[in-house]
DNA sequence: CCTATTTCGGATATTCATTGTCCGATTAAA
DNA sequence: TTTAATCGGACAATGAATATCCGAAATAGG
């Protein structure tokens, strides 16, 4: 079981877009330095956001991403799902109607206890990123981190940031 | 995020482990035919379970696996994590500490707010699985079978149980 | 209105983990 | 001591994640 890490970057991606002031946007090329990895590839990640629904991109000259609804209403579970797909990590084969003792299918009208068990546990996890906003997530940035480097991540937005629609 | 499918298999050959009389043990080969899955990917995760002390392992001419201690004590985590190891899915990787704005060591004593999110959701899915140990999923199994299918399982069992320390 | 520039979007190689398989080490019995 | 049968770790094949490139789209300026 392993997250990727476009999960990673796509969740800071978006929570630096949090500070951005409305109307304002980044290219994903700058969103890639300003995290210091491999921009085509964040650049995909991106993509996947643009595609879910959790930013807007616009293209051309001056063209940048930005959210596309209020940061209360994005939390970690969307973008997980938007870059990891929203499948199951756990996933039946049925390998109980296998086999000399295989149960016949009109048996297995509900799922097994094992993958009751896992789904339960998959749900937990679910809930516990659903609870969790860009908002919350901003704000433990800003908790813990000096006052001195924020003003240096303000001007670098400032610098950075494009006008878009 | 995807789960392998080995802990599955593992999963299933220890609920079915459960159903032996004491001293008797199952051949990896006798596993697999049973759930009608390759035999030697079968094996490997019985040499997995192994290792990590959840079956014990006979050598030798009608040798087998059998559990290595009460079907109580042994949890769907204890079986998942023999498989695929405890290392945490989310890898935290501190790209914050990156690029023109990134972070000073110092500044990183605790981890950051997206790392804890995920590390608190997983320690409610490993909560969840700890939670639920090869007993109540024999215990579902038993009460979602029929009792002729179960007569079944039972003589096959007797058939292919072996003697073991 | 047209062109040029800059951006995003999808299609394309490469690397790594998972899946699947095999043969040798080990044990117990004959 | 031999033999047969088992588990254990080393060995390929497959598929997904990683990393990259080039074409499509849209805007700003001429």
């Amino acid at each position: 079981m392993q997250i990727s890490k476009g999960v990673e970057w796509a969740a800071h991606a978006a929570a630096l877009m949090c500070a951005l002031p409305p109307g304002k946007g980044l290219r994903a090329e700058a969103l890639a330095r300003y995290h210091g990895v491999p921009g085509p590839y964040m650049a995909k990640q991106m993509q996947a956001l643009s595609k879910a629904g959790i930013v807007h991109a616009a293209r051309g000259k001056h063209g940048g991403y930005r959210l596309a609804r209020p940061a209360d209403r994005i939390t970690l579970w969307d973008v997980m799902t938007a870059i990891e797909g929203d499948k199951p990590a756990f996933t039946c084969t049925e390998i109980r109607q296998n086999g000399p003792c295989g149960a016949k299918p009109e048996q297995c009208r509900q799922k097994c206890a094992i993958a009751a068990a896992f789904h339960s546990a998959e749900a937990a996890f679910r809930d516990h990123l659903d609870a969790v906003s860009l908002v919350e997530i901003a704000a433990g940035v800003v908790a813990e981190t000096p006052a001195e480097h924020l003003r240096d991540v303000g001007k670098w937005l400032e610098q950075e940031a494009v006008a878009l629609a």
